[in-house]
DNA sequence: TAGAATTGAATGATTATGATTGATTTTGAT
DNA sequence: ATCAAAATCAATCATAATCATTCAATTCTA
């Protein structure tokens, strides 16, 4: 495997579970812990994780004790993320499907309305969605161990008993041509059965997405509203023409 | 599990209770007391909690009652011994039911038996359970707060769709007359359910539930093994009149 | 083919963990 | 208030896991 393969894979990863342990790393992706070490070392030194003793995280900056100005200055820039404006999308009484994934949990810090009841198949967003004190369902089903993300026929058997206002989804890569697709086959059913059972679909997924393809197939692109981030991606149109673009700046 | 993950959780289950005991995170995290001790003294170093004798709480918190002290500590390692034998029940192949609460989060420290497969509707028994590198499933369903357990419509659905070589349950009750009890309707419902979905059943039981009745009916004595530590009971007799009692010294 | 880059294994150093010890604190009974 | 028992605590140690470094083998590239 190439090496800047395996480290877009580490990124990847880390975006679905927002730690992984070097172990896992070796896994996955058959390379020695030499290898990945290097890896890891690499990618901290240009600022894309933060290393840890056993494995390695998202880097996010200093979270430690923000000045009150940064404080404002950082609420101010999140107003324009991805996530805050999907958040602002759902209204009073709602009920919304939340994809599992580190994107559409950073939804959560900024889902305010009221009233609103969220049915999800991520393990790890149900403390916070229980701590903004939502009413939360959450779909059986297989854990997937890494991720911590219901999958399997167990969940595509309890998603078959709701219908939801709105539905997030994350996604791994988007084409004009071959739709959203996503590595694991299992969890690209589950997102593809969400996106049914919706009716305003939404896709979350910045500017690196765009062009990329996965293994398996989640859905055409007219399926959803594609959210994504300010940055300039060429060829938009192509994607304009299949379904609804915001950018959000 | 990776050292900031631990202390993440630690945070979060702070935030949840306000106040914890070491031998709750003990449990919970499945490390060694002395493991959680560093835990906590170092987050004390980083300002985000304050310890106190016998655990810790949120730093913000007023002059409240320091004391957290639990007489319970003899009846916690009664719980354990209970939750040892019942995890040794457990064979090579199986699935398993596992109810959620304290009780049933015990077994997962001894469960050693490979192959098996557990199903459980508790919601912080999960990571404890990939962290033993067993297969696991989760019924969906509300989430109850307080509990964090799954109940509800989705819950029974999901449940049905299983079948157990054998189930554990807790309860808050038992009695002669009165049978299985717990305080919560939706709770007792899921448990009812469990034991009919089991092959074998097992309630887990120590001495002070005895002849206590709580709001809610499970199920008649007669449904399930009951399982209870060595402290002599008063009239255990009457309880053998209906089904097997099993009594771990 | 020669040179450079990448890889995997081996090494000692570093760090995290769990058990043990004796000191300290809390509790409950006088 | 005082004491004894129980629980918690801090400190220490041995063990286990992880880490950085080195070096030889392999692969890639010019």
């Amino acid at each position: 495997m190439l090496t800047v393969e395996r480290h877009q894979r580490i990124l990847q990863l880390l975006q679905e579970a927002k730690t992984v342990k070097i172990h896992e790393l070796v896994e996955m992706l058959q390379a020695s812990e030499s290898t990945i070490r290097r890896d890891l070392s690499q990618l901290e030194k240009e600022g894309k994780l933060k290393r840890l003793h056993g494995g390695a995280t998202l880097f996010q900056r200093k979270r430690e004790e923000p000045s009150l100005v940064e404080k404002a200055s950082r609420k101010l820039s999140e107003k324009n993320t991805i996530a805050a404006y999907a958040a602002s999308l759902v209204e009073r009484g709602d009920c919304i499907y939340l994809d599992a994934g580190t994107t559409a949990h950073q939804m959560i810090a900024h889902l305010d309305a009221a009233d609103i009841i969220v049915v999800t198949n991520g393990l790890n967003h149900v403390k916070a969605l229980l701590d903004k004190g939502i009413e939360t369902y959450v779909i059986g089903g297989y854990v997937k161990p890494r991720t911590e993300a219901f999958i399997g026929q167990g969940a595509m058997n309890s998603l078959r008993h709701y219908r939801f206002d709105k539905t997030f989804i994350g996604v791994n890569g988007l084409h004009p041509a071959y739709g959203y697709t996503t590595p694991d086959p299992e969890e690209a059913a589950v997102k593809a059965l969400a996106l049914e059972q919706g009716q305003e679909t939404y896709v979350l997924a910045d500017h690196t997405k765009f062009y990329e393809t996965a293994f398996s197939l989640i859905a055409d692109l007219s399926t959803a509203v594609i959210l994504t981030d300010g940055e300039v991606v060429e060829g938009l149109e192509d994607f304009q023409e299949h379904t609804k673009v915001v950018t959000i700046k």
